[in-house]
RNA sequence: GGUGGCAUAGCCAAGUGGUAAGGCAGAGGUCUGCAACACCUUUACCCCCAGUUCAAAUCUGGGUGCCACCUCCA
């Protein structure tokens, strides 16, 4: 299998770490508000390539290969500024706050059958380990304490730079549009500590009281998950969005590097990023789309669908046009598999294409493409959706959210052809339409200026 | 200002040296009382210019346009 590698930027062949084992680590949420369909693209992508490597190393092995468990780790970040800022504009615990977001992303989540990760560590859960990991830093020479502040010395990692592709050099030539922090020896240092004198939501550590840099946990939730599985300390994948590279990914490497001397992950994959209507998502431009807002109109194969028929790391642009084609298009397979006779059996010769091409750095677009090529063989497209996370048990036009609005105006028709029928006196029709329905639960009322309305009972 | 990415039909999108997958929309047809659904058929010389090559959407150079990152962000 081949994955592109943003550290050395090319295509590589995939061979895992450690012996039996896979390691994955996807970059999680901020649970200060709801997810929008930026996480629902990266959930839905980083799913599918767990999914795959489930069926390509552990189910479906081909001649000579050993399995492989695969082990999906995404984190849950919960220490933020934003969650602190929200929590007490709502007047509630940021730990509160932040449980609550957590829940309505799961029912994201859920809703679009993204499958549960086998680990999903949270930050307040780790900070004794992070303050240790600092501690250890700083001990080494790679960090420093100013006025409760630790920073990390950037300079001190020969490697800065590698995610990015750009020298320590290069990085400084960038316009520095951050306010300057005189407490820092050098403009790019990044925190590890924070001195946070807010009550609110600060932890006891060796240099007062404060909250752990954002970069932070996952290097450390990654040491301690590792350590823990006794898989060494190096990850297989890590991934993200593209937007994290620099300086998330970048930081993580350099804190992790240093401390370990080994590298953090052998393979470092990006999903490109969402835009809406052809702008980049904005909550400040108001060009903004959660996944809840999405799943009122589409349903969530469809999200899928769409997510999917675009290469993962290409940015991909949320339109109505778009989506709407998407919908009708993937209801349309649906139909069509659904429609189409029986096969007996797989047929392995599809299988075997359609795998050729997700191992090539998951092209899922061909992959879908192939899909509708073979319509005529249900079984085995029904099959390959459901390696690529499609649950077809949702059925096809059945839009779960969309259904409520689509009710409203199935009832209302049930109405109209109610009161056309008793307007021409065909009253056993409108008695038709109001017994059926009686006996069905819905309660019809008519109220006097002959507008009728109706209830679940 | 620095860096990276992208540019394929009305729209979405594969293809990375051998003569343009797939989907939506459109057109024609089979089916149908008429429709819908399904099925069949059909629609592109790949942003521009120059170069390399027997051969380029695919490689090289130069343009133009769009986007992202450099600040919290999936």
């Amino acid at each position: 299998m081949q994955v592109f590698n943003n550290l050395t930027r090319k295509l590589e062949a995939f061979s895992p770490k450690n012996k039996g084992f896979i390691t994955i680590y996807s970059c999680g949420p901020t649970v200060y508000d709801v997810s929008h369909v930026g996480h629902a693209r990266s959930c839905i992508v980083w799913d599918m390539l767990c999914r795959f490597l489930k069926f390509n190393f552990e189910d479906n092995l081909e001649p000579g290969q050993e399995a492989h468990k695969v082990i999906w780790i995404r984190n849950i970040t919960n220490v933020d500024d934003k969650i602190v800022n929200r929590a007490v504009e709502a007047g509630i615990s940021p730990d509160k706050l932040s449980r609550i977001y957590t829940h309505e992303f799961w029912s994201d989540m859920t809703a679009l059958n993204i499958s549960w990760p086998d680990l999903e560590p949270r930050a307040t859960d780790f900070i004794r380990e992070m303050i240790k990991f600092i501690e250890d830093l700083i001990e080494k020479g790679f960090a420093y304490e100013v006025q409760g502040d630790v920073y990390f010395r950037v300079h001190k990692h020969k490697d800065y730079g590698q995610l990015k592709g750009l020298s320590i050099a290069d990085l400084e030539k960038g316009e520095a549009r951050v306010d300057t922090n005189s407490k820092k020896e050098n403009q790019l240092d990044f925190a590890l500590w924070k001195a946070f004198p807010r009550e609110e939501y600060s932890f006891d550590s060796p240099w007062g009281k404060g909250r752990p840099g954002w970069h932070l946990e996952c290097s450390t939730m990654i040491k301690s998950i590792l350590e823990d599985l006794n898989l060494g300390s190096t990850l297989d994948i890590h991934s993200g969005g593209d937007d994290l590279i620099f300086p998330h990914h970048e930081n993580e490497c350099a804190q992790s590097e240093c401390l370990s001397d080994t590298k953090l992950a052998k393979y470092w994959m990006h999903n490109g990023m969402v835009m809406i209507n052809g702008k980049k998502m904005s909550k400040s431009e108001n060009n903004f789309m959660t996944i809840k807002d999405l799943l009122e109109k589409y349903s969530p194969s469809t999200i899928r669908y769409f997510a999917l028929s675009t290469h993962y790391k290409k940015q991909i642009n949320f339109s109505d046009e778009a989506l709407s084609a998407a919908q009708t298009g993937f209801n349309k397979l649906l139909e069509s598999i659904s429609k189409n006779e029986k096969e007996k059996e797989l047929d392995n010769a599809l299988i075997s294409s359609f795998r050729d091409a997700m191992k090539q750095d998951l092209n899922t677009p061909q992959a879908l493409a192939m899909l509708f090529d073979n319509k005529d063989k249900p079984l085995t497209v029904s099959y390959l959706l459901a390696v690529l996370g499609f649950d077809l048990s949702q059925k096809t036009s059945a839009q779960g959210a969309s259904l409520n609005s689509k009710f409203d105006s199935v009832m209302r028709l049930l109405l109209d052809i109610r009161a056309k029928a008793r307007e021409n006196k065909d009253f056993a029709m409108g008695d038709l339409v109001r017994d059926s329905l009686t006996s069905i639960g819905i309660k019809i009322k008519d109220n006097r200026n002959d507008q009728s309305e109706w209830e679940i009972e």
